[in-house]
DNA sequence: AAACTGACTGTTA
DNA sequence: GTAACAGCCAGTT
């Protein structure tokens, strides 16, 4: 049995898989564009992961709103080659370059 | 209903 | 520029 998503659960949802090829965004803008504020970008983490097919979700494309990304050491190399591919460059430590042209926001 | 959790963000040192 | 602390929200137990 399933249980019925909250629209701000549903409107998390249809940003994340609304985001772009090549682009990414940081979890506040998410949150923002949901409507529940840049500080709810606590609880995308979560409802990102409570979505029914959350492996269908960019998470790859979710980046820190300081312009790091997540990503295991182990598959950095994978990762980095996944998001030059997407046309964003990702530093040594991790950080995108060019996250200001990446950057989309739900505007 | 209360407590805990979560791929976080912003401020302060 | 890096490190540490506190704060907020929704969902799950």
């Amino acid at each position: 049995m399933k249980k019925e998503p909250s629209y701000f659960t549903k409107k998390v949802w249809e940003c994340a898989l609304s985001i772009p090829h090549g682009k990414v965004t940081t979890y506040g803008d998410i949150a923002r564009a949901a409507g529940g504020g840049n500080q709810a970008s606590r609880s995308i983490t979560h409802i990102l992961s409570t979505y029914p097919e959350h492996e269908k979700i960019p998470f790859h494309r979710i980046v820190y709103a300081n312009g790091k990304v997540w990503f295991s050491l182990r598959e950095e190399k994978k990762r980095r080659a996944l998001y030059k591919k997407e046309g964003i460059i990702i530093d040594e430590k991790g950080r995108i370059e060019n996250f200001n042209e990446v950057h989309f926001t739900f505007v």
